[in-house]
DNA sequence: CCTCCAAACGATACGAGGTATCATCACCCC
DNA sequence: GGGGTGATGATACCTCGTATCGTTTGGAGG
């Protein structure tokens, strides 16, 4: 919410409801389960507003789509420094979320052999969970 | 090629088309882009069979397809560990493979923390590249 | 508090990407 | 060479996301 408006972008009805709708679910929601979720929250919005949306927040680096499971993707809400991580575990197809995921060392690694400017990650870990196995 | 067979599933031409597409290339490619490429490959290989190809690849997590720019994902070779790492520029939007992600560490303390079994990751780092800072 | 205007909006028509269907084909074991 | 399974190619279809366009609104500057 902040970081939205700290970009200069106007903090308006359709932006507020997209933002609380992801921020408020327990999982990861697909787009039409935004609009879904955005129509009951503020009936009038208009469906192309909550893409502009997400399109505005995945610039933004705000949001992230990735393929979880079914077609469409879902959108991952990035912590406030531009990281996020998770496990997928490919049977179940359920996902648990990662906090602290140690990558920190490896990352100033590869910022230093690339010599890249790093804003942020997305890492996805693959496997199966207990009750799977 | 090999982890397809090994796979059970058949060693069909419009497979063999579709990986041979996405092997050859430099960069990652979007499904419009894999079609266009078999169908120079091998004309006779219909629409439909590329993109149940890339379901059967993403679902052996030989490929994954992830958004980089543009409406439509892209698909990543994971290497045969299953494994994968890039960096993106959000400016340029220019894509850099990271052969050595430093990250096996990090699994393993995920892994153990999580109970869980790894099998592959994807690491995508963002991030103003060299040029365009 | 009021004014103003670029930014964003809501509605809707449109288009691209992806899927379902179905008859045909290829492989394989016998 | 017959039969069954898995994959195929063609095409119709559907869904998600986008472009368009006239209207509304957030919020900075008076």
């Amino acid at each position: 919410m902040e970081r939205l408006s700290e970009s200069g972008a106007k903090l308006t009805r359709a932006r507020r409801a997209v933002l609380e709708v992801i921020a408020d679910s327990r999982k990861h929601l697909s787009s039409t389960e935004i609009v879904a979720g955005v129509l009951q929250r503020a009936p009038s919005v208009g469906r192309a507003s909550v893409f502009r949306t997400l399109d505005l927040l995945s610039r933004l680096a705000i949001v992230r789509p990735t393929f979880l499971s079914g077609r469409a993707p879902v959108y991952v809400l990035m912590s406030e420094d531009g990281h996020h991580a998770h496990i997928v575990c490919p049977r179940c197809l359920n996902v648990i979320e990662i906090d602290e995921c140690h990558v920190s060392h490896a990352l100033s690694k590869i910022a230093q052999e690339h010599d890249i400017q790093v804003a942020g990650h997305l890492l996805e870990v693959y496997g199966l969970c207990a009750p799977c196995r």
